[in-house]
DNA sequence: GCTTACAGTAAGCTATGACTTACCTATTTA
DNA sequence: TAAATAGGTAAGTCATAGCTTACTGTAAGC
């Protein structure tokens, strides 16, 4: 979960992730309108790859990135195993701070 | 979404995190467990808290911190709002370089 | 009121992360 | 095969994140 959250706190790397979600693209076509330099953009495709979120096939020259669905997946398996506990936790102590309702 | 992932980015704050899950708690029972010291807990609860993952409120000389269901929220939104989005992107792509199935 | 427990804040250290430029490799095209 | 395109890798810089110890401020107990 660390490579995953870790991939996704960078503004950057959302962003490039949120343009893949439109689409797969080249590195080079990532880079231009992002106001960072080509090789920081292989940089983040490595973090978002090394995370699950991305996948790269190469096509001749070029090297086509797309979504990964593995990553969001995880994300979703994480938040669902803990959504239940957690809100039965959270309801369970206001219950008891709050008197019984029964 | 910046502060949300970048919260639980940190390992020792997810533990932190998934163990208010469980029960809340008070800063001091939270540091005990943990290898770290009670004034680091106290920076990560308050990461957390700027997430709004966790609350706090006093209750006599001890503050106790439990889960905010904000913060999951939140991400279950991001995700889902972006579930369809990215999936859809993904057959696409994977049905234009694979041949047209029908 | 004084002391002890609980916890947030300040200041400083070190490691890491995001960027840059320079370089190298592989593919296309002329 | 030479030139140009596409993109990963290396090395260095600077800012930030996570930790520590020291301090400060409240609430509880004697």
């Amino acid at each position: 979960m660390t490579y995953l959250f870790s991939a996704l706190a960078d503004p950057t790397r959302r962003q490039i992730f949120e343009r893949l979600a439109k689409g797969a693209q080249p590195v080079g076509k990532l880079a231009q309108g992002l106001p960072i330099s080509r090789p920081a953009v292989s940089q983040h495709l490595a973090a978002l790859k090394a995370a699950g979120l991305v996948t790269d096939h190469a096509e001749g020259a070029r090297r086509i990135y797309r979504i990964d669905p593995k990553g969001l997946a995880a994300i979703r398996i994480w938040l669902d195993q803990f959504w239940t506990e957690a809100l039965d936790g959270y309801v369970a102590e206001v219950e008891r701070s709050s008197g019984d309702p029964s």
